[in-house]
DNA sequence: TGGCCATTTGGTTAAAATGCCAAATAGATG
DNA sequence: CATCTATTTGGCATTTTAACCAAATGGCCA
């Protein structure tokens, strides 16, 4: 695999690790819709706020989110607005598994 | 968290962590041009056969790809063709990157 | 300043991912 | 049938991730 390649791979590859979490996921999606101080994110997933700001370094180290202290609060926003479209193949892949499965269900009397 | 989205969620997240590997996407770019068998994939990515196989194993698990048997190979091939679309997001992500740090350089006079 | 609030960081533990080697399996072929 | 090839599986060592608790940090306000 040529080396120029491969560096690209990766950078890729750590930004879909970065996002390849439920709860990193939420984030992103709530995120979507306006920013969030830490505690609000925390009140919604129901972890505890260590956790939840760990993720959160996460998405940032990875380039996903931005923050920004106000006060003694720290809000979080998307670096990039498109990740809702981002998700269109994800979905696919869900949908085309699904429905192989219930054509499976269907195949057997289910 | 209402328990349906969190289910949504995490399906997503497998999907993605699926992917999340230099290999795993060299495999999937690969195939999005034409279907290989293990042996191909194994002799571009040089890694040992069984690590390839194992990678091929994660995404089919995953409903990424499809696996057809003929003869004593084995041929993958996408389930899914959209998947070069897919990556307009992380490219963004990572230029959205890339500008600011090369904003910094020139701001440092590098 | 002292104490409160929001957030981050460090430490620990458990679980999962990665990669290789060796062995098992399955098909093709002499 | 013996054997070769392609692939998968099992086992193992190492690294990475994830979650919580406890402690540290930083800002606000009495």
């Amino acid at each position: 695999m040529i080396e120029q390649r491969k560096a690209h791979l990766e950078a890729r590859a750590r930004v879909l690790k970065a996002m390849a979490h439920p709860s990193r996921l939420f984030i992103i999606e709530e995120l979507e819709k306006e920013e969030r101080c830490v505690c609000d994110l925390t009140a919604m997933i129901g972890a505890d706020v260590s956790t939840v700001s760990k993720h959160l370094s996460v998405l940032k180290q990875a380039g996903i989110v931005l923050d920004d202290k106000r006060g003694n609060q720290v809000f979080y926003r998307l670096r990039v607005p498109c990740i809702l479209n981002f998700f269109g193949c994800v979905e696919s892949v869900l949908e085309s598994r699904a429905r192989e499965q219930s054509a499976y269900l269907k195949a057997v009397g289910k």
